[in-house]
RNA sequence: GCUGGAGUAGCUCAGCGGUAGAGCACCUCCUUGGUAAGGAGGAGGUCGCGGGUUCAAUCCCCGCCUCCAGCUCCA
């Protein structure tokens, strides 16, 4: 008989069980009420279901629907269950994966008939019929020849040649009913655990994700313990379609997409509004940071993008055209065109750093199925910058990018914001060692401007010219977006031959780096659509105030104050038309205008304005200069 | 690009073999009303585009375009 296995709980307590003795067997020995809570166990990082005999010691605890990793067990469980429900109604389907993700899980079909999205609500009334049987996730243990023979008697045909590719010699399958599945594990105890759940779409993937490859059939969807949680979740994902910047773009009348020109945004005169105001944010950043602003052509010739290297990497991408039977392409990036203003004239090491700026209009040939709105376009402006310096100026650059970071996302109201360090690829081009310096100046950059700490790294993610940062903001709904980069180039400057001239009086190679904030300014747009949900702040706000009139009689003082607040530099409007006032505020609301300016009579008498906000929020008749006071304080203060 | 779904008035949608409907928005008129919808009338559509089937197609079939959800990819 083996000695007592000793378990170390998470209160720092020993408890002392035979071995084989259960998970929830233990638990039930620390309370019954643990027990009953308990969704698996972990011992020594490992999860394992409650059912499993523990089989060695060290630290212990019961994952109950607290945990986050409990949570994903539950929705790996499922998967299992909408697998089981899938092959009741789709009698001779063959699985593929289906694990639990972040938000959710989701299990590939390959079926005899589709599954179209009318089949979502009988497929979730099966799994909740299954999950009323309360049928027992059975782990049962095979070796390599028997998960094969198991696999071919169920008819699994998709995982067959998959058995040889896990590692472990032990190849589980989990039982529930007459249904099984080779699995990894683990499970909650049994199908009653997952009465919370929710299908959401049904989608095409590919087996193993490979497009020329089997297609199947994705069927998403999520589950929870409770049932406030996953009616929580479903309230957020309502509250984004409510945000959708193409729907809220309409509203607003911001841009439009056209089958003209797909992927091509058209920017209306409200949406340009939000352009300008970053750009002009984007300005006085670099204005202060010692920028000079570029513009570089959009049609360039062929042979400049063999020598940059992105004909070799990125043709597939570019948009190629002819010209007097010569051939040129249409940028999909701007650092080319940098690289010519910086080798039209000789440089000294004494204009190092040289910071130029360009508000760079790219076109790149992305595949027609992954466009959406704002987010994925095929021209887009990058607030791009390329700083040309020497290796010991890396990391005070990059600590300035970092700063205007920070600044410019701080000034937009992105408070939460994320990154990354992706270093050296298996494909790097150049020295090691100086690779390993740029890691270093990035590194020590993100600590001095706040990260210290907080970022982390992605090995192995740079570009195979350079390490690079990557700048991630969340928005107000908890999503992460990418938008900023800071990347090191070592191969650019060398392939267009750039040079300076050193204190030494030697001919040298500058460091380049690529920079962008927002990344793209439409995406970026989008993306603060969505997270304002359309209520911007007055310095975006593309109607800042809008005046009011309570009857027609005021219809000349509603235009003439109208007018007062455009020469004042307030975007404003008067809304003048016969209905009731409660009616254009109602308009004005929807319209997410920050400030109604209410004229009556007794406005038109005095020469004052009733200001209300978009809240709802009465702030009193005030004179039109102490309106104009109010909102340019605001709008200086860009709160 | 691939898989599935969808394209009807500016917007949201109904109609689904007998050549078009609602609400909101728009225009006109009545009303002149004080902080989220006053009333009446009017105008507005090659039913995404091109073929086919049919006495007859918005509706059925085929092709294309665009959009949507994903795959994949990315700023």
């Amino acid at each position: 008989m083996a000695s007592q296995l000793e378990l170390r709980l998470p209160d720092g307590s020993i408890r002392q069980v035979a071995p084989g003795t259960t998970v929830y067997e233990v638990a039930a020995s620390i309370g019954a009420g643990l027990a009953k809570a308990a969704v698996a166990g972990e011992i020594e990082g490992e999860v394992i279901e409650v059912s499993r005999p523990i089989e060695q010691g060290g630290a212990f605890r019961i994952l109950t629907a607290r945990d986050a990793d409990a949570l994903h067990v539950l929705r790996h469980s499922a998967a299992h269950l909408l697998a089981m429900a899938v092959l009741d109604l789709f009698p001779g389907s063959d699985l593929g994966f289906g694990p639990a993700t972040d938000d959710g899980f989701y299990y590939d079909f390959k079926t005899p008939q589709p599954i179209v999205e009318d089949d979502l609500p009988k497929i979730e009334k099966r799994m909740k019929e299954i999950v009323k049987e309360g049928r027992a996730y059975a782990r049962v243990a095979y070796d390599r020849a028997g998960a094969k023979v198991r696999l071919a008697e169920v008819g699994y045909d998709l995982k067959v040649p998959h058995v040889d590719e896990i590692p472990e010699d032990v190849i589980t399958f989990y039982d529930s009913g007459a249904f099984t599945d080779m699995c990894e594990g683990p499970h909650v105890p049994d199908t009653s655990w997952i009465g919370n759940i929710k299908l959401l779409s049904v989608s095409g993937a590919y087996w193993r994700g490979d497009a020329s490859g089997i297609p199947m059939q994705r069927v998403r969807g999520t589950a929870f313990f409770d049932k406030k949680s996953l009616k929580a979740h479903l309230e957020r994902i309502e509250q984004a379609k409510l945000r959708d910047h193409r729907k809220i773009g309409r509203e607003m009348d911001l841009f439009s997409l056209h089958a003209e020109g797909p992927g091509f945004p058209f920017w209306h005169p409200k949406g340009t509004v939000l352009w300008n105001e970053l750009e002009g944010l984007l300005r006085e950043e670099l204005m202060a940071r010692g920028y000079g602003e570029v513009k570089t052509p959009a049609v360039l010739s062929d042979e400049l993008w063999r020598t940059s290297g992105h004909y070799e990497h990125f043709r597939d991408d570019m948009y190629f055209l002819d010209i007097d039977e010569r051939s040129f392409a249409v940028k999909p990036m701007n650092c080319p065109g940098c690289c010519l203003i910086y080798g039209s004239k000789p440089h000294s090491y004494k204009e190092l750093p040289l910071r130029m700026a360009e508000f760079g209009g790219v076109h790149r040939n992305e595949m027609s199925g992954v466009l959406h709105g704002l987010l994925r376009v095929r021209a887009f402006t990058q607030d791009d910058a390329h700083v040309y310096c020497t290796e010991d100026q890396l990391e005070a650059e990059i600590s300035d990018m970092l700063d205007m970071t920070r600044a410019v996302y701080g000034a937009v109201g992105f408070d939460d914001v994320k990154t990354r360090l992706a270093t050296r690829p298996e494909n790097a081009m150049g020295d090691p060692e100086q690779w390993a310096k740029a890691e270093k100046a990035l590194a020590n950059a993100l600590d001095k401007n706040g990260w210290e700490g907080l970022w982390v790294e992605a090995p192995g993610e740079g570009a195979f010219y350079g390490p690079k940062i990557e700048v991630h903001v969340t928005d107000a709904l908890g999503r992460s977006w990418q938008c900023g980069t800071v990347q090191v180039d070592f191969s650019m400057p060398a392939r267009f031959g750039l040079e300076y001239t050193g204190r030494d009086g030697q001919k040298h190679t500058p460091v380049m780096i690529h920079r962008a904030i927002l990344g793209s300014m439409e995406r970026f747009v989008g993306i603060l659509i969505e997270h304002y949900a359309g209520k911007f702040p007055l310095w975006l706000a593309p109607v800042q105030a809008k005046v009011l009139s309570i009857t027609e009689k005021q219809s000349e003082f509603a235009e003439q104050v109208a007018a007062q607040l455009v020469a004042a530099g307030i975007r404003a409007e008067a809304d003048v038309r016969g209905d009731k006032v409660g009616s254009k505020i109602r308009d004005a609301t929807l319209e997410r205008v920050p400030y109604m300016l209410v004229v009556g009579g007794r406005e038109a008498e005095s020469g004052q304005v009733d200001v209300r906000t978009r809240a709802g929020d009465r702030l009193g008749t005030m004179d039109v200069a102490g309106f104009v006071a109010h909102a340019r304080e605001e709008i200086a203060g860009r709160s």
